[in-house]
DNA sequence: AGTCTCACG
DNA sequence: ACGTACGTGAGACTC
């Protein structure tokens, strides 16, 4: 099979993105996990066979004692929750959905929502920057088919050239929010929404703080990780046997698409009100499973207080020294011409080097260089490490080619493009971070990503230069050392590995100490690079075939360094065998904190495929280990800074490290505080008996911070 | 829309 | 014999 084939069908295995994301943190600081955990007979997660044994029977209520609103659905008698699932069932029918045109109306609906104490909302809006967008309308949903819309801020489509007239029937933005927010920040009303956080940030613009909250998205992402997508249109179909209206149907696409402010009231109902309703029959849904399945520490400790501190990043932004940017985008023209002309002249003709095709047929065609391997499709492979070894060899064509990659990579994806992502309001630039988008529990960041700042060279840091403090604040940088590698010596029991942690040792170099036999002391650069790369490897799944071609080895070579590696830690090759046996079992693996990875094609019958989530599933425990540890800290962070009167704020995470903007005169006593949230998060739930280490400071841009 | 490449952890 | 190191998002090119 061809390897697009194969990604592609690893993508729909693995529920690819969810576009997707979600607010506010029931829990405290500090809450007991563990007492959470044992009441969910899930309190060792660690050993393998315990998880299925227990979590499918563990019919029980949560031990919270907290008074909890997002339990209330549940506390109806069985008459009553039968009465209930059956309406679940109950065909979805649009012609009783309602448009709320006037404030005696909205009373009515936010009376028995009140008194309901849940109700599904959604918000409709101009576009899905949640930052920029404005509220068209909000729909509520009480019960299967009891929904209604209520439009805000809809205009004439035939107005729109002389200014766009608000239609009649509506209730005014100003006084509908105002009505809205008693209700939305009532803390014993529970808001029910699908990516809660979208409609947080939106109508925190408009001055409400939505709250306490349940999430859809992020209950099917505790629940299905890696086996469905989280999008709401997919979980209707998959669970409901309803497809719902699509946005695109309503406001068609590309270039003949209208904004949904300019749908008419009773279209917009139809659509607007079913996305409330869908939301609230899933969370019905969600609600029995995530009980019958053991999953709800994970989704109140793990997913759901997240949301809150994640807007809260996003809604602050970072600021960009835009004259950096400009600078630096003008340097590297400069440079990408100069390299143009020389390409030219070595290739012996003029061509675009940003076309892969046409650097193939020039490279392996015209000049015959040797070397040549083929993409997935047949073409020829133009890679950085395809160009790398030939320029090795002297040629230097590959090494222009390499550099104008560099440069123009640089100037297209960061300096040209950041620049563009400043919202005009505030100055800063605002991320968006999909919390349910990776099959391990990895955030991901995106509009722009702000998890692949360059660092790795010395141009790139230049663009790093260019996140800055305001005036009176520094950015802290604080990233935890080598956290897969220490939650491997811990998952996999490794004596050796656990004792160089223990002693603050140069783990790659004591790794090519035990294998190479050299003393640590003197370990000769490469040597070190070399055991670096099989670290690396093992966390990743190891392969001959991976490493040989990171180490620019031959594949017996790196075979014989594996298998040396397992001789040396044959306790890491039990770890593998026994994850690969337990997903091939369960169809998942777990973290630490009983989050579930799923790999449901491990038992594929094509190899390739096996091996693909062999590996993944492998990863996905120490991964996703780390991302719930960073997951942790977080959700804590903004107690114990408030908690020690400090006004630090956190604005970034990247995956193993977090940004903050602190009061200069605040540093000194803000970095002790910071570490040790982080370096503490796995407790009380988990002991390691492996020490985490976080490395911390402060600068006034993020590349000298970090 | 799909492919390739490359930025990050 | 097979053929990829794990997890992302984005820009440019190709069709």
């Amino acid at each position: 099979m061809e390897f697009t084939t194969l990604t592609k069908r690893v993508a729909e295995a693995t529920g690819a993105n969810a576009e997707e994301i979600a607010p506010d943190p029931s829990l405290a600081p500090g809450d007991n996990v563990i007492g959470k955990l044992k009441a969910e007979g899930r309190a060792e997660i660690v050993g393998s066979e315990k998880i299925e044994a227990t979590s499918t029977k563990s019919h029980e209520r949560s031990a919270s004692t907290r008074t909890d609103p997002t339990q209330k659905g549940m506390l109806t008698p069985l008459g009553l929750a039968e009465e209930r699932s059956k309406r679940a069932k109950e065909k979805v029918d649009r012609s009783k959905y309602e448009t709320v045109g006037d404030l005696k109306r909205l009373d009515a609906w936010i009376a028995k929502a009140t008194d309901q104490g849940f109700v599904a909302v959604d918000t409709e809006t101009t576009s899905l920057d949640a930052m920029q967008c404005e509220l068209c309308g909000v729909s509520l949903a009480l019960a299967p088919n009891e929904a209604c819309y209520i439009p805000l801020a809809h205009r004439s489509a035939d107005d729109l050239l002389s200014g766009g007239g608000l239609v009649s029937g509506q209730i005014d933005r100003k006084v509908g929010v105002e009505r809205l927010k008693p209700l939305f920040e009532n803390p014993s009303v529970l808001k029910i929404a699908q990516n809660f956080k979208f409609d947080f940030l939106v109508l925190a613009r408009y001055g409400i703080e939505m709250s306490p909250f349940d999430d859809t998205m992020l209950m099917s992402y505790a629940l299905d990780a890696g086996r469905e997508r989280h999008g709401m249109d997919d979980l209707s179909e998959k669970h409901l046997g309803h497809k719902p209206i699509s946005f695109t149907e309503v406001t068609g696409k590309g270039k003949g698409s209208v904004c949904f402010d300019q749908i008419d009231l009773a279209r917009a109902t139809e659509y607007a009100a079913e996305d409330a309703d869908v939301t609230f029959r899933l969370w019905q849904y969600f609600k029995g499973r995530i009980t019958a399945e053991g999953m709800n520490t994970v989704y109140e400790t793990l997913e759901r207080p997240l949301v809150p501190v994640l807007a809260n990043m996003e809604r602050r932004g970072i600021s960009i020294d835009r004259a950096i940017l400009a600078r630096l985008s003008g340097e590297f023209a400069q440079i990408a011409s100069k390299l143009e002309q020389q390409i030219s002249k070595l290739a012996g003709e003029g061509f675009n080097p940003g076309s892969a095709k046409q650097l193939g047929d020039i490279l392996f065609g015209k000049m015959k260089l040797p070397g040549g391997t083929k993409t997935a499709t047949g073409a020829w492979s133009t890679r950085a490490n395809v160009l790398e070894d030939l320029a090795e060899e002297g040629h230097e064509l590959p090494k222009m080619i390499l550099e104008w990659r560099s440069i123009t990579k640089l100037k297209s994806t960061y300096t040209d493009a950041l620049p563009a992502f400043v919202n005009p309001q505030t100055g800063r630039v605002h991320t968006s971070y999909a919390l349910a988008s990776t099959p391990t529990g990895r955030l991901s960041s995106s509009d722009p990503n702000l998890q692949n700042i360059p660092i790795r060279n010395e141009e790139g840091r230049k663009i790093r230069r260019a996140f800055v403090a305001e005036k009176g604040m520094r950015l802290v940088s604080a990233d935890y050392s080598q956290i897969e590698l220490r939650l491997l010596a811990e998952i996999a029991d490794i004596p050796q590995l656990k004792k160089a942690f223990l002693d603050g040792l140069d783990i790659h170099a004591m790794t090519a100490s035990e294998m190479f036999g050299v003393p640590v002391k003197g370990m000769p650069a490469d040597i070190r690079r070399r055991a670096k790369a099989i670290n690396f490897g093992i966390i990743y799944g190891i392969s001959a075939f991976g490493l040989a071609n990171q180490l620019s080895i031959s594949r017996e070579e790196a075979g014989a360094y594996i298998k040396k590696y397992f001789e040396r830690f044959p306790g890491i090759r039990e770890y593998m065998e026994e994850t690969k046996t337990f997903c091939k079992k369960h169809g998942y693996v777990t973290t630490l904190f009983g989050r579930k990875c799923h790999y449901a094609a491990i038992n594929d019958s094509n190899p390739s495929m096996r091996g693909f989530m062999e590996r993944a599933s492998i990863n996905a425990r120490l991964q996703g280990t780390a991302a719930d540890i960073i997951r942790r800290a977080m959700i804590r962070i903004e107690g114990a800074l408030t908690g020690a009167k400090l006004k630090a704020k956190m604005l970034l995470q990247v995956h193993d490290e977090l940004v903050f903007e602190v009061p200069e005169k605040e540093v000194e006593k803000t970095l002790p505080v910071i570490v040790k949230v982080m370096v503490e998060a796995p407790l009380p739930a988990v002991s390691l008996s492996v020490p985490l280490h976080v490395d911390a400071r402060a600068a006034d841009n993020w590349d000298e911070a970090h």
